[in-house]
DNA sequence: TGATAAATTGACCACCTGGTCAATACTGCT
DNA sequence: AGCAGTATTGACCAGGTGGTCAATTTATCA
């Protein structure tokens, strides 16, 4: 899955956002298999000659979609992570997660788009994608338990695997609840501070 | 969404389980927008014309299966449930996830669709399913934890809404890894009990 | 057995998909 | 202005979709 898109970078920018704006509007409303490519063409207001001149497949452009989001996760997951290393862990956790809401806020359809691929979804490398994306959150929720651990704020004694699967689970689930309901329903009975109250007490308590 | 299978409840017993089980695979393997029900009637061995005359469209049909799935998943939840009553919090709960571990044994298929429905997955009707799925699940792993408070084993003062959240988020989500594990990985490297360990007490300590 | 009714078939429909490529429009250079 | 080279277009392709319905097979009963 190697992809050329030397010509795409050639385009002028605002050519650029319009297309890249377009795919990520399809990618968000559809999963992969559904989103459409002359939808795309309409909303960007490009031929389909074209968009197939500067991304070969369907399935290299949703690739290059898909890494732009990622790389904004990992800009927010970056800068939190680096602003709490001097806070205890129940601080740290709060942070994380209203980091999570922020970019939800700043970023819907790019959450959208990363809620659809970890939930099922059959894009393509889907597999690999996972694999990836589940190595990068060991990796940051192990730091920050092993953080922890090491000041004596956590049981030493931890499955550090097992921790920070559970800590995905609960943090990834919680978000694109959110996420949900910050789409449609009515979010004034939604109490965001009370929710990460809990959470962090749990994994306190319950990981200490 | 009215569904009247009068017709295909007619059929031979033989019949409808050829059928069925051409629909939960189809249904497994892909998701809803991508299922083919040229694929379902060739895998059934009958004509088209006779499945849109058993059920009126596809969404009917797939709304169909979905029931099947769920009555099944509820019928294990409701033994574990019976058999455990007596038992303490702990005990219970991995009782509760040895009896999902058991489900996606016996019902893989079924697990999957369960699974693609839950986690995204543009099935028609999905928000009115997933309401219905949460209220389930909040009733089911509700009255556990009410039960466990009610003899001092959890927290009293706990907020059960939210509590109940963090337990279905992490037990779906062993499951779902569970599931995926069993259906290719090597089985082997994969300690069950020492992951529904770690989520008892997670959970016995977190909320206690 | 023959007539009637009911169940089953599969060719067919309109529509949509990702992707192609000859034809056209546009560009910069002499 | 005229040419060469590049960027862009959109009609077109093969193959798929859910769904329909006249025609045929099968079952029922006198």
């Amino acid at each position: 899955m190697i992809s050329n898109t030397n010509k795409f970078k050639q385009l002028a920018e605002e050519k650029q956002s319009r297309i890249v704006n377009a795919c990520i509007s399809e990618f968000a409303e559809n999963d992969y298999e559904t989103a459409s490519m002359n939808t795309v063409v309409n909303q960007a207001g490009i031929s389909k000659g074209s968009l197939f001149n500067y991304f070969q497949s369907k399935s290299i452009l949703y690739n290059h979609i898909y890494k732009l989001a990622l790389r904004e996760v990992k800009t927010y997951l970056r800068k939190v992570r680096d602003e709490t290393a001097q806070l205890p862990f129940n601080e740290r956790l709060s942070k994380i997660v209203d980091s999570g809401v922020q970019f939800i806020g700043e970023h819907p359809r790019l959450a959208r788009i990363y809620f659809r691929l970890v939930y099922s979804g059959d894009s393509p490398n889907r597999e690999k994608i996972v694999t990836e994306l589940q190595a990068m959150s060991e990796e940051y929720l192990g730091n920050i338990i092993q953080d922890a651990m090491d000041r004596n704020e956590l049981d030493p004694n931890l499955d550090k695997t097992q921790s920070v699967f559970f800590l995905d689970a609960v943090l990834n689930r919680f978000l694109k609840e959110y996420h949900e309901v910050m789409n449609q329903r009515s979010q004034d009975t939604f109490d965001k501070e009370e929710w990460v109250k809990g959470i962090t007490k749990l994994f306190t308590k319950g990981l200490s």
